[in-house]
DNA sequence: ACGTTGATTTAAAACGTTTGCAATTTTCGC
DNA sequence: GCGAAAATTGCAAACGTTTTAAATCAACGT
């Protein structure tokens, strides 16, 4: 094993050569002869020698990374929504060799410093924030300090311009409803969470619009809404709405964790999926498919959706594009076996 | 909103310090001046600086990084490892505010390439190393290499000597054997992969070790191979097990997935668990708690596990300790219902 | 042989930080 | 008040790369 080469000048040296040169002739430029250039590259590869990513980010301003900081986790929650979509950005950035760089949040640190840390020290190039608020300090700090970004996720306020891609939650949620109704459902019930997230309206309000569309006023919908990771509340929200008086014949999960919650509770109520009770989700997580009779949902794909983001993220730090980049993507519908018609009358 | 400050300069010419003045007192060295230390401080809080990581690095030495390189992935494959793996991982840095770098590897790179890559650029101070393969010449690089890593999982060479954290899976597919012979179970099968990974011979032989310390000749082992990701051939597989002229009571498996197919298969077969069959599964998957009658598996607490392994990296990035760092942590029994006495004579 | 052009190579500065060594200021015993 | 020691601060080099501006070289027409 020959020794290795690990700087510039080491290879300069060796090649009788200066730094300038075998830099330029690395990167290509048309300037130095071909001949040099060859013989360059064929001793760099020889001695296994890589630039040093700290210089060359110091001289060029450019880490080549793309940021994000790791969402914050209650101890015991898993879901596969991180690992997907890590994998999925890293798919859309290797195209151009960028890597990624995960910053964690530390107790009682707040999410919006670590971001600004990982900016303000030119660790990255651009960076990618999910799980938007409704009101997100993140994105008016990434905007008033212009600096390339991608969302995963809209804000409310679309007067606020940025890149983002998001998934079309409100087109998903009509869907379902059509079919619902189409199968003779009218009255629905919504479980939702109580954080301030932006998708739980969009999805909220693609029902709401999709009921009124239909201009049926015997449609009724009622909605139980718990804390996110609070499992006893949400237990009792649900436990509220399949206890009712008039209980709902259909129920629309904000995604598929709480959907699987209400087939969970209706089992336990007694009650017959999908016979006394049609049961949809969001995201189609792994379980959903294992979940007895099998919860029908959304696919959001969110590997595939993550490297748009990485390509997107890409565009924006190499093209700085005056408009913003923005796609909206279409979740697929994923028919299992947890819905059915409307149970008629009496059982 | 002032001006920000960027560089130690502009901080040290706001100050009338010079620049060695300022960076010290941020780096809280004593022979500072207490007074001069809290102005810096407090000026450098005020001016929101943020130290420059790529010229920190480049004289230091030191990146602040920890490296992994993305495990390739089939292309619709979803599982939990790689979320729970990544934020453990963040759990175990962010006491020092070390960031996770995470390298994806391209179509047709091979993952010693990126890992040599990330090592040779001074990306980062130290590198995980996953999913461990019988000969693996990631770990003879990096120890050749002498560069600080720590392995999830080990190398059957025990002569090999390295930092590794493992899930003591040996332990657990004995700790099942054992549970099941004492419900008269005598004839089992074992549903594996055929992939070279240490892990399968470190619980194949654990199960073996447990079957030769219980000496009883009449205990039989049938086992069943397939490729990890060949969903054909691991049912294929599984079925040769379930319709064998004399069919195992009890399968373990070698990881929950393959669990859930065995329970998938058992049911289509027309077979009610654990009636007819106990199955045993090993990581304890989302999944596995859904899937009817709900697996009962080994908890091998990934995140827990990462954020460990992230904790030994610090200490041999930091202190560099002679004597390897090595740690087999035991995975907990999560007792579902997919176990239960061997079936009595004739059914 | 000699300027001139075009091709090729190089010296040196710059990026923002840390750190060895030296310079300056303060403190204190007498 | 004076000198020495202690405390505090600053100069300048270094890290490895990219890049601007300038130098060198070869070739060529005259």
């Amino acid at each position: 094993m020959p020794a290795r080469i690990t700087t510039l000048k080491e290879l300069a040296t060796q090649l009788d050569l200066s730094i300038t040169t075998v830099s330029r002739a690395l990167a290509g430029h048309q300037q130095i002869a071909l001949k040099t250039r060859e013989r360059v590259a064929e001793a760099a590869r020889q001695a296994g020698y890589v630039p040093n990513t700290a210089a060359r980010t110091l001289v060029s301003g450019r880490s080549g990374f793309v940021g994000m900081v790791l969402p914050i986790r209650a101890p015991n929650l898993v879901d596969s929504f991180l690992g997907e979509f890590v994998t999925g950005l890293g798919e859309g950035l290797v195209s151009h060799g960028t890597d990624l760089i995960l910053a964690a949040v530390a107790q009682g640190q707040s999410e919006l410093s670590v971001l600004r840390h990982v900016v303000e020290s030119g660790r990255a190039d651009g960076v990618v924030v999910t799980r938007i608020a409704e009101v997100d300090e993140r994105l008016a700090y990434l905007r008033e300090r212009n600096f390339p970004f991608v969302a995963h996720g809209r804000l409310l306020d679309t007067d606020f311009a940025y890149n983002w891609l998001d998934t079309d939650g409100a087109h998903a949620f009509g869907e379902a409803f059509d079919m619902l109704y189409d199968l003779g459902h009218r009255h629905f019930g919504l479980v939702t969470i109580s954080e301030p997230m932006t998708f739980r309206h969009l999805r909220q309000d693609g029902l709401a619009a999709a009921i009124t569309r239909r201009g049926d006023p015997s449609v009724r919908l009622d909605v139980a809404t718990a804390p996110r990771f609070d499992r006893g509340a949400r237990i009792q929200a649900i436990n509220r709405l399949l206890h009712a008086a008039k209980r709902p014949t259909a129920i629309v999960a904000l995604f598929d964790e709480l959907a699987l919650s209400v087939m969970e509770e209706a089992a336990r109520a007694g009650l017959t999926i999908p016979r006394d009770l049609s049961v949809i989700g969001f995201d189609n997580i792994a379980a959903s498919a294992y979940a007895p009779p099998g919860l029908t949902t959304f696919d959001a794909s969110i590997r595939q959706c993550a490297r748009e983001i990485g390509e997107m993220l890409l565009t924006v730090i190499g093209e700085r594009p005056a408009a913003p980049l923005t796609r909206l993507v279409r979740p697929t519908f994923v028919s299992r076996a947890s819905h059915g018609p409307a149970p008629t009358g009496k059982n």
